[in-house]
DNA sequence: TTGTATGCGTTATCAC
DNA sequence: GTGATAACGCATACAA
């Protein structure tokens, strides 16, 4: 009996293969259910395999097929929930397709996003899925001329034909503002986030549309852009309060902007909705739990990494060449009224 | 001119040598920074690289060197703010250290655990964290058995003895209650996690601690198991009401189970925390943002991941043979007083 | 200093 | 139905 080695080696094929007494590419067939192999090999293959616990190696698997049944995601910030969900309905999708996915954090930083894809790209990953920081345009063209398959998520760019599977932000930003208006209210703070954001841009684009369809001027001193983060909200409702604009509503980017928007109204001794309602946008969980419940406007964030995640596996599916007749893919919001408004 | 390609092929090392007129070893070499080659040909190399855009495969290069740079994760529910957190502080070491991450989620589903961990094995991760869903051992007997490195993270098996970094669960939760007691409290109602999770077991002891140390008496009828969601944090305290239970404070799992549990509290006109004090753990951020502000145990979320990997990388760093002598790093918990208690 | 040859583990192309 | 053999792209032991 061999000294036993301190770190026995990996069982491959080859050693499947001589165990069962066939040759490494008859293992191979007939593990890999192909045909043209006798059920009496197939089996005992099976048999030894199981037996050895044999694990194919997928790395190698992956260079030899040139695909890894891999899918990048790189997602603009994990910490929020938001984002969280929507890698969680690509992961999920992901993994009942049989896919594996390397995860990247942009943390909302253009230079790490685009550290992010080359490394994606250098792992051979079979397409990318991202919630681009869009600061620049960078990222999308880059893999544009690599011929990387890819799918943008919940943002998008207006002016590129590329494949992006997005929430309707100027419509739920209407729905929104159309509620508050319902409400009786007619000075509406809109709480925006970053005006590269194209959610951002076209939430206003609602915000607007609703004012306009009940005869309401348009005040861009209404509007205050934030970095769509908490303390942005709270910060933003600060500086309202203090230049003295007289509002009743406040309309959000995001739950998170909500909160601490109405963190500061409370502060300053204002009742939700009594003295001023609030509308989020996201509907995280968190939005029906807190008191009061958030009124906001419901985006299927699951979902979205879900369509997005089937729509990039479609494309790489389809070997047919470079096909950026994808397009986008609009996803319907949903206005959920509870208590804040 | 040749009709191009719809679909150019990537350009290999091959490509690199080929142009800059060496063989493809010399090329491998000057690009890997490896010695015993001339500046010359380094600075030539690397030009004809960068102009060629070459990108090195790492799939290649995984299966040559038996290595990949790649962290296996898989995290016991991506949606919930914890793991998110934790994952990112993962994401962001890795990232730092060179290493890519393929995360997988559970979902909190053991089967799904071990098919994910299968999974990592096969695509040859270098090695694997995981905040283990803890329904049974066989995923750590399994990566023990395989010899593949691993750390547990925010959980642990007391009986085993493996590498993990968690928070001090029992310290945690002895310090919040602790704290209930000082301010009055004798009746504390505790919503424990499921009795098989290893910080649900901890946080009780801690909690017994407390009573133990002020000399109140232990009374099981004040603790219900709860499933750790929001609306188990709701159900416990419905049942609680409804069985007459007198408590004037409760102690609960995580943030989570708190909102819920401030919500059936609320809905049942009680007022927090004039007629019942509340104390969260975990510390997710919008725990400080919701009204009222939650008190509660603050874990290092971030830093537990970042902790763990950097374990992970120290022991795949160490070439030596297995060893399992790392054991335990357990992070200080911190307790957060806020509005609610 | 540089080139040649081999192999990582697998699948695919061909003979047999 | 089965088995050699090549190739995926790279890194390395060794020869030159």
């Amino acid at each position: 009996m061999q000294p036993s080695k301190a770190r026995t080696r990996r069982v491959t094929l080859r050693d499947v293969a001589r165990a069962a007494g066939v040759s490494i590419n008859t293992a191979s067939r007939a593990l890999n259910g192909k045909p043209d192999v006798s059920e009496a090999t197939r089996a005992r293959v099976q048999a030894v395999a199981a037996q050895l616990d044999y694990r194919p190696n997928q790395v190698a698997r992956g260079l030899r097929q040139q695909k890894t049944a891999t899918l990048g995601v790189v997602v603009a910030d994990l910490a929020n929930p938001f984002f969280a969900e929507v890698a969680e309905g690509i992961e999920r999708t992901a993994a009942t397709e049989g896919y594996s996915i390397i995860l990247a954090n942009s943390e909302e930083n253009q230079h790490r996003e685009e550290q992010a894809v080359r490394t994606l790209v250098e792992r051979q990953v079979d397409g990318i899925l991202i919630t681009p920081t869009q600061q620049s345009e960078a990222t999308v063209r880059y893999l544009m001329q690599r011929h990387v398959p890819f799918v943008l998520v919940a943002r998008y760019f207006e002016g590129l034909d590329v494949p992006a599977v997005v929430n309707d932000d100027r419509e739920g930003a209407r729905l929104g503002v159309e509620h508050l208006i319902t409400q009786g209210h007619r000075e509406i703070l809109f709480l925006n986030g970053p005006p590269y954001n194209s959610s951002a841009k076209l939430r206003l684009r609602g915000y607007q549309d609703a004012l306009e369809a009940a005869g309401i001027p348009f005040r861009p001193s209404l509007v205050i852009n934030t970095d769509a983060r908490s303390s942005g909200g709270y910060a933003a409702i600060q500086q309202a309060l203090a230049s003295g604009v007289r509002f009743t509503a406040v309309a959000c980017f995001s739950d998170y902007v909500s909160f601490g928007a109405i963190r500061a109204l409370r502060q300053a001794k204002l009742r939700i909705p009594e003295d001023v309602a609030v509308i989020g946008y996201d509907d995280i969980d968190l939005a029906a739990i807190v008191e009061p419940a958030l009124t906001t406007v419901h985006i299927a964030k699951t979902r979205l990494g879900q369509v997005a995640a089937h729509m990039l596996l479609g494309m790489i599916g389809s070997s047919s060449t470079d096909q950026p007749q994808v397009g986008l893919t609009v996803l319907p919001p949903q206005l959920v009224i509870r208590e804040s408004s």
